[in-house]
RNA sequence: GCGGGAGUAACUCAGUUGGUAGAGUCACAGCCUUCCAAGCUGUUGGUCGCGGGUUCGAGUCCCGUCUCCCGCUCCA
């Protein structure tokens, strides 16, 4: 329990930095605040633009990875062919007595087979039942049976209610009959219309992942692009999921931004593939400073619908691990459903055998916004210096939103006007700030509480021998050199991982 | 959606049996200051989350609502 009490205090004492030095804003603050909704300050915006960019080096470098920026809006036969229209909107019921909340579907699946067929008597369908009896002639196993009912509910509004109201459905944790609330549809895609008019017809999803902008354009990007299987595609930007609840800070939100990459690929090269992917990401996480002591892989045990393999990259937060990554092995799910949905074929030619196939995918989808605030977590960290304590966010300096500060150490003697000068310069290359309010020390740890690496002094003896220190953020250590090499020295340092 | 906790200045929090709001930090201006949150002076900033109600009078009591945190549930 001191566990917890410490770790919710620390995400706390984040949120509140985070607050405070403008990394996150509540959006519509102002308003109060737009459940599950976050605005990203000044400092954020430079984090996060810094987090993409190098996801965005490391896929593209490769050369076997090309970029894509989709539309949010797509087709809405998109999602009926990738499966979301369906498995994003599952009816739930809760039980009035023990709170406890239900999927339909699972309450039939899980039910004994008597029940069921008391249940389909009850209802009526036996007819509907027979029909399809008669349809395969054969008998229906107790899962079919299952399916049977929850196609019956979900299609007929009131037959659940019904059921319940006869006391055939109760509640599977506290057992009591008739407590249970009418079905209710969560469906987990926002909607909206396009053009003025608001029909039915003009539906629309904001995309619940950019994976799909990357599916469809699979051959317009390898024609244009002339890459030969495999090569990936690569794609950033801003997805939406009308989440039931939103939970611990940035890390479930209604909208939030995605990093993923589809890597095309024969069939049979799919398993190794996935194997080099997830040491690649995970490598790529630890480049940018995730110590190996909070990071853990996790395979799925329940495989989704698409899926042949999969696994997250979750990183301990303080709240617990999370995933900040999914690794998976599509197979040729996606490409033949958009085949089947579209008519269009996605086939390629294979060289060798002079066959067509629709290629394996695997995928890497990365939270930008998950990232972003695990590396915040990672980075905070308080410790005592001399007696007074210092708060420091040890950010990777590819990272961190502010790369140097410039300091008079005194605003005499034209120490100000060196450093304003210094400032001037470094700012045309790298994110930079001048600050000559309050003592040196004070000053020292704004900058750490940010982030800035480094921390560049003008003294007394820069008038001398027009030489500076800079300090180092995380050991405090100075050196002294050139101020004509203080932007190459520190150019050097800010460069992005291998 | 249910249960629990919490919303007062940018941040962390006081605020008595109801009498129209305070502290520290931060920020800003100035003084001072020659390397790790020193000190002094001054200043900005709050219709107490929002909306009703009770009352002569509500930060305080009542109702509703929104947001955040925790648990349950959910998370193709």
């Amino acid at each position: 329990m001191a566990q917890v009490s410490t770790s919710q205090a620390l995400l706390e004492k984040i949120v509140s930095l985070a607050k405070r030095r403008g990394f996150i804003f509540q959006s519509s603050e102002i308003y109060g605040g737009l459940n599950g909704c976050w605005d990203y300050g000044p400092l954020g915006v430079e984090l996060l633009r810094n987090l993409k960019e190098a996801w965005w080096r490391a896929m593209t470098k490769r050369g076997d990875v090309e970029g894509l920026d989709a539309a949010i809006l797509m087709h809405p036969r998109v999602w009926e062919a990738s499966g979301h229209v369906q498995n994003f909107s599952d009816p739930m019921v809760d039980c009035r007595a023990c709170k406890s909340r239900y999927r339909v579907d699972h309450l039939f699946n899980e039910m004994s087979e008597k029940r069921l067929r008391a249940i389909s008597k009850a209802a009526n369908i036996e007819s509907a039942i027979s029909r399809t009896l008669v349809m395969q002639s054969r008998d229906l196993s107790k899962d079919e049976l299952g399916e049977m009912i929850t196609a019956m509910v979900e299609k007929n509004g009131t037959l659940f209610a019904d059921l319940v109201k006869q006391e055939l459905i109760p509640c599977p944790n506290c057992g009591r009959a008739g407590t249970l609330t009418e079905p209710r549809n969560f469906n987990l895609m926002f909607e909206t219309y396009i053009g003025p008019v608001k029909e039915a017809a003009n539906a629309v999803y904001l995309r619940p992942e950019t994976a799909q902008g990357i599916f469809v354009n699979f051959l317009n990007v390898m024609q244009a692009s002339r890459q030969k299987i495999p090569f990936g595609i690569c794609q950033i930007g801003k997805s939406f999921r009308n989440e039931i609840n939103t939970k611990n800070f940035l890390f479930r939100t209604r909208e939030f931004e995605q990093m993923e990459m589809q890597f095309f690929c024969k069939r049979g090269t799919d398993e190794p593939l996935f194997e080099a992917w997830r040491e690649t990401r995970w490598n790529w996480w630890r480049n940018l400073g995730m110590p190996e002591s909070k990071l853990r892989f996790k395979p799925h045990e329940k495989l989704a619908h698409y899926a042949k393999a999969a696994g997250d990259i979750e990183f301990l937060f303080p709240f617990g691990y999370g995933e900040i990554e999914g690794i998976h092995n599509r197979t040729d799910f996606d490409l033949s459903r958009h085949q089947e949905f579209s008519g269009k074929s996605l086939q390629v030619h294979d060289e060798e055998t002079k066959e067509k196939y629709t290629p394996y995918v695997v995928e890497t989808a990365a939270g930008a916004s998950r990232g972003f605030m695990a590396f915040l977590c990672n980075g905070y960290d308080e410790e005592t210096v001399e007696g007074e304590q210092r708060v420091v966010l040890r950010l990777h300096p590819f990272l961190a939103p502010i790369k140097a500060a410039v300091l008079p150490l005194v605003n005499k003697d034209g120490m100000p006007e060196l450093a304003q000068q210094l400032e001037r310069d470094l700012r045309t290359s790298m994110k930079s700030f001048y600050d000559d309010s309050g003592a040196i020390g004070r000053r020292y740890r704004r900058m750490d509480e940010v982030g800035t690496p480094f921390a560049v002094t003008i003294d007394s003896d820069t008038l001398q021998d027009q030489t500076v220190t800079i300090r180092e953020r995380d050991s405090m250590q100075q050196v002294r050199l050139p101020i004509g090499q203080v932007k190459e020295y520190i150019t050097e340092k800010i460069a992005p991982p291998v």
